[in-house]
Order: structure tokens, then sequence, then C-alpha cells
DNA sequence: AGCGTCTTTGACGCAACCCTGACGCCCCCG
DNA sequence: CGGGGGCGTCAGGGTTGCGTCAAAGACGCT
């Protein structure tokens, strides 16, 4: 995995790394960046809280042994008002110290030296258990002029009233929805649905889609919404 | 702090500790049991993932080297289902070790010998950022027009009078009110209520929906609240 | 050890769904 | 103008899935 942020596109992870030692800072930075992360540094611990403030990283990692403040009062100020996970850098090795960054809030602490790649990986756990709970939590719904379309909620709405589909009719719904606008051929919509050793028997998909029409359509006769396109396929369209 | 929860009283907080050897075992549930934890212990891979899918943990305490499993499956099993923070013991120090327990979902590595003062402290930062998050308040109340469910307390309330529900059944009953209006699939539900070895049988989901309607539901034979959608799943409606 | 509660499991009737075939229509093409 | 392929419609039958009931097994408590 290159990217830090997983499969779908979407806007980098922005990382906050405050030491005062310059070869650390550039080991990380480097590294940071060849990975597709957005990187942010400060040198001492005024600056870090103000870069937090401003630039609102999604993750910090952060060196114990700053110049102006104990690092265990940069976690306390970032701690005031968020929680966005906190790594620590540390050379001491005492117990005492990590028990109290780690109570202080801390989410990881890792001794110096260190693996770039353990450090990395702890970066990308802590990133990840951040990130918002439940999976596919967009609530895509799609509506047309006649009835509305919650993917999410598995859910179909024609005049105030749920209408019920069957489980082919529902999937055969959201391969289209899914493609909206765009024309689906035959063979690909039965093979979403009803399997991929399937791809010619086209009798299912006119049963079916006429079903569709029947309990959305204004006029199933004369569908507006779900479009034949004769010897190629079907589309759906708001 | 004596007690792993903060200030105001609320359910202990339960580990589960998985590890072979018994005498890290024990010292693990003396130590945590002195300061108010509530511990499951498990000597292999299998039950743990049982144990876990029954009680449920706050957290978990996995050390590598089982006998029956290898440890970084065990973290697959468990992120197959549920976000619990899981803290990873090793004697190995390999790096390339901790990379893989940690990209397959640990969110703390440990190597032994460990401090149990520093175990102890990661294991409450591990709690602490699981928290639910402050700003967003729960709706820890639904009501219908026959009946409320109140999620925190764990009450059921009908006609001014509490409804007594069985574990399996209010299990049941959260699921589906956590995603009120969401078609909830039956393979979900089974893997949430009963455990994610479980997806096949439906006939649990029937006994116990039954269950349910005859308690909250004004006329069980006809549900207005507890929807079944044929081949998919149940749906709760307010 | 005995009891009660909860969970699991099996059997049965019924309704709903999916598949299938037949028929008629329209449009394209010969 | 006639034929054919593709599409829409309808109705029947096999199969699956759901609700219900009952009883056995597992567990904890007294």
């Amino acid at each position: 995995m290159l990217s830090p942020t997983g499969g779908t596109p979407q806007a980098p992870t922005r990382v906050l790394v405050i030491d005062d030692e310059p070869q650390i800072v550039r080991a990380l930075v480097i590294n940071l960046k060849a990975r597709k992360y957005e990187v942010d540094a400060a040198h001492d611990g005024a600056t870090a809280l103000e870069l937090a403030a401003t630039r609102h990283p999604d993750v910090v990692v952060l060196d114990l042994g700053l110049p102006d403040m104990d690092g265990v009062e940069v976690i306390r100020g970032l701690r005031g008002w968020t929680r966005v996970p906190i790594l620590v850098l540390s050379a001491r090795h005492s117990s005492d110290e990590k028990v109290e960054a780690l109570d202080a809030g801390a989410d990881d602490y890792v001794t110096k030296p260190f693996g770039m790649d353990e450090l990395l990986a702890r970066l990308r756990a802590a990133v990840r258990r951040a990130e918002p709970t439940g999976g596919g939590e967009d609530d895509v719904m799609v509506a047309t002029e006649e009835f509305t379309v919650d993917l999410a909620a598995k859910k179909v709405n024609r005049d105030g009233r749920d209408v019920r589909l069957t489980p082919t009719e529902w999937h055969l719904l959201e391969v289209l929805v899914r493609n909206t606008g765009r024309l689906v051929s035959q063979k690909q919509l039965l093979q979403e649905v009803w399997g991929p050793s399937y791809g010619t028997e086209t009798n299912y998909l006119r049963v079916y889609m006429a079903q569709l029409r029947r309990k959305l359509e204004a006029d199933p006769s004369h569908p507006r919404h779900f479009v034949t396109e004769p010897g190629m396929g079907y589309r759906f369209e708001k």
C-alpha cells in the first residue's frame, strides 16, 4: 500500500512532526512525503501548538525532548481541545515517563532509536482507528420526481409510502441506480444480479424490469426512468 | 486513579486476555482485577474468538504466540466484525512482525518482557480513545407510539411498565434500534449478536424476532415496528 | 441436587418469490 | 408486404423462506 489512505481517493493524511533534532525531522519528512502524507514540522512546543491549531493535522508525532517546554505539557495542550492521535517519540526508556505521557493523553509511545517501518505502521494504526466509525454511513439517496431510492437503508419511497421490493428487484434496481444515466448492458445486469454464469437469460430481465416499472413508474407502459435500449441493455434516468 | 473508568459510575471495563502462558495470564488477571477491570481469559485463538463474540470485551490483550493459530489470524478474525482495541504482546522484537500485526488491525504492540505499569498505561490509552466521542450526543432514547427504548440504561418501557428482555433479545433489539429505518441484513444481525462464525442460522433470527414482537408489538402477528424484508433482513421503524 | 430461565434445535403450514413458457406487439429488415 | 427477432405481459408451478409451536439442552442460582 503506497498511499496511507487506502483505496478511494480522498484528502491526503496530514501529519504534524514535532522534534528539535533536524536529522530526525528530515528523515521523518522524507519518509512520510514519499508515502503521500502531507507533513508539517515544528521544532519546539510553542510553534507545535500553533501549527496544530491552524493546520488541524490528522495525526501528531511528538518528541518529548523539546527545548522550550515539557513534552507532556504539549500533550495536555493538545488534549484540551482535540482528540487527534498523538504518537510520542522519546529517548527515555523509563517506565514512569511512558506512563505519564500515555496517561496525559498520548496514543502510543516509541523509544528511540526506532525502526522507520515500525513507526510508520504505528502511525497507520493510529490514523486508521481515528477514522469515522461504521464503514459506509453515507446516505446515498437518489431522487426522481416520482420516487426516491435510499441505497444505504435499502428503501424506496413513492408518494410518501414505502414500496416493497423483492431481493431480486432490489438488486436489479441497485445496479441501475449506481449507474444512473449510463447504459448497463444486459450481460452486465444478468451477471451482477444472477451471478457470473448467467449472461443470455434476457427473459429474466424482461420480467423483472416489468415489475420494477409497475411498482415505480407513473405509467408503466411508457417508462420515463427505466429506459430500454433495444438490443443493448437498460438505463436508469432521473 | 484506582478505577479504570473515570469519575462517573458506569459498567466496569471488560478485558479479554489471550495468552497460553499461565503465569503471564495470572499476573495480568491479578493486576487487572485489582484495578476493577472485569477480566476474561483464553489460552488459545479459538476460545478467544468465541469469548470475544459472547462477552464483547472493551479491550483485548493478545499474545501472538498461540498454540492453535497464528496471532495475526486472531486479529483478522476480530477485525472482521469489531473495532475493539487490540493490544498485542509478543516475545519477538522483529520489526516485520510488528508491522504485520499493526497493519492487520492491532492498536498497539508491546514486546516481552514488559513492565506492568507501562502495559496498564497503554491499556488505559487504548480504552480511553475508544470511548464515545464527546461531541456526538448519542440518541440513547428511541420512542415509538407504543414503547420506548433506552440504550444507555438498557431498559425498555411499555405502557409505563418495564419489559423484561433476555440478553439475546436485548442485543438483537440494540442492533436494530441503532440502525433505525435502515435495513439490517440477516448475516449482519447474526454476526453482531451471535458472533462472526454465524451467518446462515436464520432460524435463530426467526425465533428471537418473534419473541421481540410478542413482547413489544401491539399486534405481534402484524408487526409495525419490526419489519421483515423477505430474503434480505429486518428493519426497525419508529 | 433441584429448579427456573434462557438458548438451541427440529418440524410443520403457509405465503411469497423465482423461474418458466406462451402469447402478442412493435420495429427492423429482407 | 411478409417474416423474424427482440421486447412486454401474464399466469401457473416448484421452491424457498418465514412464522409458529414445542421440546430438549445448557446454564446459573438457591
